[in-house]
DNA sequence: GAAATAGTGTCTGTTAGACAATATTTC
DNA sequence: GAAATATTGTCTAACAGACACTATTTC
């Protein structure tokens, strides 16, 4: 039977310093999206953690497959994942790579560009459409913290009392009792409601 | 560099006999989904392609990558395709395959039950919120004919004036000056358009 | 004229989107 | 009390969904 080599790719997302970020590996000299061989009996989803944990301390929260790339007589095919890191881990020291913010990325190897255009594109669908967000914010969050997530992944801004409104009807957070104190009026805390089916209701474009 | 064995799944649909078909491979024994092996320099899309072309004699009139599957121990990864199939489309002869409702299928080796549910799932939300609903019928249809194919498809039945309000709203289609005579009054024949953009525009689950 | 299919319009309830004032805290 | 942030409600336009009758053809 014949053989492939297999190179499985990541695009790490976290949210920090107000900006959406991707970590960016430069271990020759050009820029591009970090990865890891495919082992000889190692699953797909197993090497992509896998290239996580080489480089980050902590483990990502939320991994997903987006497409497999190869193209003719492109020597490897890549099965690119993609995932959401916590703001607070840590690279593992004397690893080439860099937190970027997504709208300031360099040009990018192969067709890692493209891919992480995609990446993009995927993670704002699941944004507006199910509830990955909360992945990138801590366990309890103010709405205003919610709310600014939003507004920086998709880029535009969103009116107060219609993003509470449905964020609340919908029933994907609950409250806490605590409070977020700082300046001005303190702000209650809101925690996401895993139990909640996310479920994706939304209008049919064809009947 | 490690290789690993790289096999494409293609699954087929097609629309006949007032049911949703799908094309199944039974080549030992157990059934299951077509597919074939990744040749050493080839594209992914062209082993989908190859394929296909084994096993029918018109060309698919839509192809689109579903999934990669390649767990812990599981010799090949397989990269499942889902393509729409015209029904004029004839088998080549001598090929162990047949088309099955896929309402009736058999059960089927390795994972394939689970993709073909998957495959299934991911036709109806392109149906819904994109333009494939066309790939499955003739260039020129009538709206009852429309219909039936989406009803078929979604398994539900939907209100005649609604659906084609919003068809017709939705711009994708045109009238052409043709008619479809049969039993009953005359049906005007309509035509999908390509360059209207079928974007996607549904309601935001999340603001 | 009976049978078969095509074609059409209205009403209602829900919801998205626009919009501004008040409440609670710190310094 | 000034500054900062949190919280709350209303109105309107658009749309989904329910619903029944008329029109045109063949036999």
């Amino acid at each position: 039977m014949i053989e492939r080599p297999l190179l499985v790719n990541v695009v790490l997302f976290r949210l920090a310093d107000e900006t959406l970020q991707v970590l960016l590996a430069s271990p020759v000299q050009a820029w591009e999206l970090p990865g890891s061989e495919l082992g000889s009996q190692e699953g797909l989803e197993h090497a992509a953690e896998r290239a996580i944990a080489a480089l980050l301390d902590r483990p990502k929260t939320y991994l997903e497959q987006l497409f497999t790339y190869g193209a003719e007589n492109q020597a490897p095919v890549c099965v690119v994942y993609f995932a959401i890191i916590p703001a607070e881990a840590g690279l593992v020291p004397g690893k080439p790579v860099r937190w970027t913010p997504v709208w300031q990325a360099p040009s990018l190897a192969h067709e890692h560009a493209e891919i992480l255009a995609y990446a993009l594109r995927r993670l704002r669908y699941k944004l507006e459409y199910t509830a990955v967000g909360f992945q990138l914010l801590p366990a309890e969050f103010t709405l205003s913290e919610l709310q600014h997530t939003y507004e920086i992944i998709l880029d535009e801004k969103l009116d107060k009392r219609n993003f509470r409104r449905r964020m609340l009807q919908s029933g994907i957070i609950e409250v806490t009792s605590h409070l977020r104190t700082g300046e001005g009026r303190p702000a209650r805390l809101y925690r996401y409601r895993p139990d909640a089916v996310a479920e994706v209701k939304a209008r049919r474009l064809f009947p």
